[in-house]
DNA sequence: ACAATATGTCAGTGTTGTTGACATTCCAAG
DNA sequence: CTTGGAATGTCAACAACACTGACATATTGT
């Protein structure tokens, strides 16, 4: 509605993308995950943990109580790879562990208070610099952000992405 | 830009930015990346190289004849890094390395036809599944997902996203 | 002549991913 | 009740890719 210049690509509702176009597209995929992960880093660095502690604190601050299992799929990675961090975690006091009840053969993930506080550091720091980065960009602009991030996931991961969000597009 | 009015939005629930929202935005960059480099990743593992090595091929082929220092400054890692990839391409006879002529401590590169090859394949996947993702989306909502993007980076390689796109908003 | 620049290289380290193998515990079906 | 399979944990080895620090070489500019 908004968009000052439409060009005849537009009219007919399909697009005629240029090399050029999506090409820009894929550097703007590189540049701003960078940024993206920017902020986390450094606080990750003074604690000497990585991306990978990051990405387990958000899960289980998003869904607490998964089972390992579980946190495994969303995160896509190997079991050795995910328990080795998840490891440090519980040994630092960070994460819980806790035999399941029903099927006392899982373990029920969730965050301690330490935990809770350094997935809010983290979370704080990455939110700051989204947050700029949408009111800079205007509403609109958003919802086609996630529009096109979401056309880009395999299904695979988008029915976890669906499972934690609630499907609804922002 | 088209932002209307600043609607407080913490006090009430139905809003432009609440944390919600916001996870939900990091969480679509979390599962679009993976999305993102799923493709060439294939690709790539075929010939046993990885994404560093995709990277570089990427950039000199957007400039061809650039310097070391210059695709060191884009990449945002140390020449040590940059170079045990640099070194396997050029042995691979992918990436040409030829001595400046203005200033002869500068390395000029560039790709050769086979590594021409590569990166073509290498973008086509990538291109693929980003033109799919535009075209469900749509042309507005590509718009702002670039916007959004480009507002989410650092300012620092912002200026190299620019010189490289030539700043126009796609 | 000398300092700074651009590049290349060696050695060591850390995070994070992989595969393969194996043990334990427990649920569920025959 | 036994047995197969699922969920989890762990050990070992390995690879990619980032980092730091130190050092070498050629070249440029002052």
């Amino acid at each position: 509605m908004a968009q000052g210049q439409n060009r005849s690509e537009h009219t007919h509702g399909l697009l005629f993308l240029t090399d050029e176009q999506l090409r820009k597209g894929i550097e703007a995929m590189f540049f701003a995950y960078r940024g993206f992960t920017a902020d986390p880093d450094r606080i990750l660095a003074e604690k000497s943990y990585g991306r990978a502690h990051h990405r387990a604190l958000h899960f289980i601050q998003r869904s607490p109580g998964t089972t390992v299992n579980n946190l495994l799929a969303t995160l896509g990675v190997t079991k050795q790879s995910l328990n080795r961090v998840l490891r440090t975690l519980i040994e630092d006091g960070l994460v819980l562990n806790e035999v399941g009840t029903k099927d006392k053969r899982q373990r029920h993930l969730s965050l301690t208070d330490a935990g809770r506080e350094l997935e809010q550091a983290l979370s704080n720091a990455q939110r700051d610099r989204m947050r700029s980065a949408y009111r800079q960009a205007g509403a609109e602009a958003v919802h086609g952000f996630c529009t096109v991030l979401e056309a880009m996931m395999d299904p695979e991961l988008k029915k976890h992405y669906d499972q934690l969000t609630g499907g609804e597009t922002v």
